[in-house]
DNA sequence: ACAACTTATGGTTTGTATGACTACAAGTAT
DNA sequence: ATACTTGTAGTCATACAAACCATAAGTTGT
């Protein structure tokens, strides 16, 4: 039984995927802690092994699942790790990914078999993971850094409707700086990439500010007019 | 003795690489022919094996010195191809790599073992390619638009010493579009990643122009200081 | 009802990069 | 000497961004 299911799996690839979440103006990333193995007790990113008929996208998306509950989710390789003693068992290289996702749909995280817990993290608070997790998670917070200012992605962590200081709070932390209201709102404004709704927020003591969505669409119909995200 | 070696090895895992030059204005790409094997005859990415004591990086490094006698290049990981059915034989892994070389400094380009031929292409003139191979060259141009757009790595295509205008050939013919000629001095001039050299361009039948070279440490500290290269 | 406060949102001003273009310099070829 | 080619310098109008200021639209407390 154990030996047919080892069978289907590749024995020196696995995966690993950084999974970002934004809260209350703060990065995050989902961890799980090792149910057992050499690694009991100790929390890095979820992971797992490949099928020997999935890709691994494939893999990446179904470890989400299995080992979270999430689904339908911006996903997107890193790249493979590989240094010769990253995973102290047996010669193992992983592929990394990393995924974007909207916290507030997703609350009632369960670990799955092989974990014992599964949480979320500040990302500036991790500090020590398995293996080379930590590599991988910085390697992934480089690739966001990046894709952020050349496409639209941050929409993946927000709610469907957001206000624009919520979008921009996301920049500010993600980048790592400060920017200024007006300005931010006319360059996203101008871009055309977002629908005021007819609706505000609620539950504020202040102003209420307009409630704004993504427009996959649009942004699809500018690309092809040669349209360049900037940020 | 073929036993010992195969121990050696990972078995699901390989590696190929898209060699980038620039000649004339076009960009190439050095493929190999297999010498034997179900590819026999046919072009693709010079790739190989990975030893189970080294990294996908040392890997790469090492392959492209015995596969072509290139060595000390530009060279990054693109990402890991998958597909379960990319190679037929078994289940393989490829991690793919892209290198930037200085054509001119590597005439005489040699066959390795495995290879009948060694040649370089237009890039826009490759065609079909052994297994997912034009797949990963397609990546591989892809991210080398992205990268010439935000680091200073066209150099690495170039001889040491080159015209603006050789530079700004190069632009063109990545990136695919016409540039203006005065506007593209000033704009990487004003960078000051360039040193002027007291020395023209010969052989040519118009006035000569200036050689530059690229400054890596100006680019460095510039770098510290928050530069943030951009095309 | 009013003031104090907070955030949203709209403008203004100024400097600068860029794109389009003109002009001239410095060579070569005939 | 003239035509031709490419290199290099400069001009001008425009768009944009950064740094602000100002007002609107609400909430909370008195």
């Amino acid at each position: 039984m154990a030996k047919q299911y080892e069978a289907t799996i590749l024995d020196s690839i696995t995966i690993d995927c950084v999974i970002f979440g934004f809260n209350q103006g703060a990065l995050e990333v989902l961890l799980v802690k090792h149910a057992d193995g050499i690694s009991k007790d100790k929390w890095g990113l979820p992971g797992g092994w490949i099928f020997t008929d999935e890709s691994t996208d494939a893999a990446a998306n179904r470890l989400l699942l299995e080992l979270t509950g999430i689904k339908d989710v911006y996903l997107e390789q890193l790249r493979a790790f590989s240094e010769p003693d990253r995973f102290p068992v047996s010669r193992v290289i992983t592929v990394g990914y990393y995924a974007l996702i909207k916290k507030q749909d997703w609350t009632g995280l369960k670990p799955g078999a092989t974990a014992s817990e599964v949480a979320w993290f500040k990302v500036s608070e991790v500090e020590t993971l398995i293996y080379d997790h930590r590599h991988i998670l910085g390697v992934g917070l480089r690739r966001l850094r990046r894709r952020i200012k050349q496409e639209p992605i941050g929409f993946n962590l927000l709610p469907e409707k957001f206000t624009l200081l919520q979008l921009m709070h996301l920049y500010e932390e993600i980048l790592g700086y400060e920017m200024d209201k007006p300005n931010f709102r006319r360059k996203i404004l101008r871009m055309n990439l977002l629908t005021a709704l007819d609706e505000k927020q609620k539950d504020v003591s202040h102003r209420a500010a307009t409630l704004y969505k993504f427009n996959p669409e649009t942004y699809q119909k500018l690309l092809e007019k040669g349209f360049n995200f900037e940020f």
